[in-house]
DNA sequence: TATTTACGCAACCTAAAGGTTACATTATAT
DNA sequence: ATATAATGTAACCTTTAGGTTGCGTAAATA
């Protein structure tokens, strides 16, 4: 297993995971009640959350209270808004797009 | 290969491209130049990145252009974003985290 | 004290990811 | 007409992801 946020949030399971911890703390075997695979399954998501710095862990007696540390997150946002400018400026794109057919064609000397 | 956006921008490799291809378009061989992998390697990426929608290609005679077209990040910015509020609001976070504990220790009965 | 309970982890399995070489096809250039 | 260039794809290999069962350990409870 991987261990950056990419890979950590590529996993659907992963997603809910972070999706249950972010709105309140739970156990191991809380987290683990909600899906239909094993507890070791979960557990191996988590412990990779955990490795991402996505979930930190307060022991607590025999229990182990996960927490959602979204900080990181913020990687993913950055280098998806670094690029929505590109998206939204269709102009911008079209006119680009243009440009490198033109210089192409001018390459070959050739039309279609 | 799977085909969903998060799944796509997992791999570094497939980053990459999309960052190649956010600038200006460019041909299958071009931009399998830039990495030091096989051409069908690079290919197989690329051919994950159309499937998703992230890149669309215009045939030019025997060449592919390749475009970036990258609304579909979009997804996975709001995913992210719906976070934000939780991680900034250090307060709200460790308030609930709190009750959480205050929760179990009433559950229990027991201190510690 | 004996028994649950919550958890970590080893050992193992299967499918998918990511890579390779080799070959087929079509357009362009000679 | 022939050779070359750009590309798609099949067949194959190795590693990793994601899952399982089973067992060990420490804390809470009967």
């Amino acid at each position: 297993m991987r261990r950056d946020v990419f890979q950590a949030i590529a996993d659907p399971t992963r997603r809910e995971i972070i999706n249950m911890l972010a709105h309140h703390p739970m156990n191991v075997n809380a987290v683990a009640e909600n899906f239909a695979v094993s507890r070791t399954a979960i557990y191996k998501h988590i412990k990779m959350l955990i490795e991402c710095g996505l979930v930190v862990v307060t022991q607590f007696g025999r229990e182990r209270y996960l927490e959602a540390r979204l900080e990181s997150l913020d990687e993913v946002s950055a280098w998806v808004e670094q690029y929505r400018k590109i998206w939204t400026d269709r102009f911008f794109n079209f006119e680009n797009y243009l440009d490198e057919l033109e210089t192409k064609k001018r390459k070959t000397g050739k039309r279609k």
